[in-house]
DNA sequence: TCTGGGGTCCTAGGACCC
DNA sequence: TCTGGGGTCCTAGGACCC
């Protein structure tokens, strides 16, 4: 048995923590370069701003509304531990899932409702961050409860066959964990449009037409856990260090600048880690924005004589990189 | 007219998640 | 004018090896 626990408009929910006049107001936290709105409060969201809304195309009357803040990501990860450590409290066996959410085993709890609405209310209480609980037998049906307890009442346990049959033959395939917009579209020519359907097609056909992926979240919707608890978070397979330019760049000398800096940046990210790295990626990408201009999208892979998280090998490595393309263009 | 049967590694693209 | 920044997994196809 899982629980799902989630903050909630987490980054919006930790600027109020530091700033309580911005409760009840229409708060929008901005991505690198102010461009995009990456978390918005309940009030955000009722004035119609998207999930990674470019700011510009918010009407002017909205946007005069709005409280904007610039991420921080370091207050966020600093609260995320806060709540991290209260869930471990409460649980044996926690795995943080993401910057916002843990999964929980629920294995060995009699009274899940209660223990959710506790759990709930003191990391409210602990680190003022409004939060909601999603119970079920297996993570995908963990997360549908949830985000039906984001609905209202805070907390939803989809335990009880019942209860999961109604609220299945209302969840739109779309809003479940793993299925995106295209695999909605591509069940919905099929016939299959809500997580019911889904649920009860033939495992044969799913599975053909829609690979392992789809296959397990059919298998989790019947209640099979397929998809297993990890306390330990896995080592990073990699680690990207990326930005947009905030203008237009022609300038080969910023672009070098821009990637030494990238270089330096993900070597202590990998040093953080105890890591080091097999190899050595580079890539740009021109203005999609702009698809009446030439695109390219050059990029380049090495791999390093020996691993390392030295910004020094991994700089000249670079450069090499660029040296090799330009006698490649002779 | 016949044209093996495995196996690994790498890359690119697609789809998804927060 | 301004359009996020991370990650993961799966699949298919090609190169290569014995």
């Amino acid at each position: 048995m899982f629980a799902l626990v989630d903050g909630n408009n987490f980054y919006a929910s930790c600027e109020r923590v530091f700033d309580p006049a911005l409760r009840g107001k229409p708060l929008v936290v901005l991505s690198n370069n102010d461009g995009c709105a990456i978390a918005r409060s309940a009030e955000a969201k009722a004035l119609g701003v998207g999930m990674a809304q470019p700011i510009h195309e918010v009407p002017k009357d909205v946007r005069r509304q709005l409280v904007v803040r610039s991420a921080n990501f370091t207050l966020y990860g600093d609260l995320s531990a806060r709540v991290l450590a209260i869930l471990r409290d409460a649980a044996p066996r926690v795995e943080p899932y993401s910057i916002d959410e843990s999964f929980l085993d629920l294995v060995g709890i009699h009274d899940r409702l209660a223990f959710a609405r506790d759990l709930r209310e003191r990391v409210h209480r602990w680190t003022g961050i409004p939060n909601c609980v999603g119970i079920g037998p297996t993570k995908v049906l963990a997360k549908a409860a949830n985000k039906i307890a984001k609905r209202g009442g805070g907390v939803v346990d989809l335990t009880d066959t019942a209860t999961r049959d109604a609220v299945l033959a209302n969840y739109p395939t779309g809003d479940l964990w793993g299925v995106g917009s295209r695999t909605a579209a591509k069940l919905a020519a099929r016939g299959i449009r809500s997580a019911a359907e889904l649920r009860d097609a033939p495992p044969a056909d799913v599975l053909i037409a829609f690979g392992v992926t789809i296959a397990r979240v059919q298998r989790e919707l019947q209640g099979h856990p397929c998809i297993a608890l990890e306390e330990i978070e896995p080592d990073r397979k990699q680690i990207i260090v990326s930005r947009s330019f905030g203008q237009r760049v022609d300038d080969h000398e910023a672009i070098a600048q821009a990637l030494a800096t990238f270089a330096v940046r993900a070597c202590e990210k990998l040093r953080r880690r105890g890591l080091v790295a097999g190899g050595v990626g580079i890539f740009a990408n021109s203005d999609v924005f702009r698809p009446e201009l030439r695109q390219h999208h050059p990029s380049r892979t090495v791999n390093l004589p020996r691993p390392s998280s030295d910004s020094r090998v991994m700089l000249a490595t670079g450069k090499n990189q660029q040296v090799d393309q330009r006698r490649q263009r002779r």
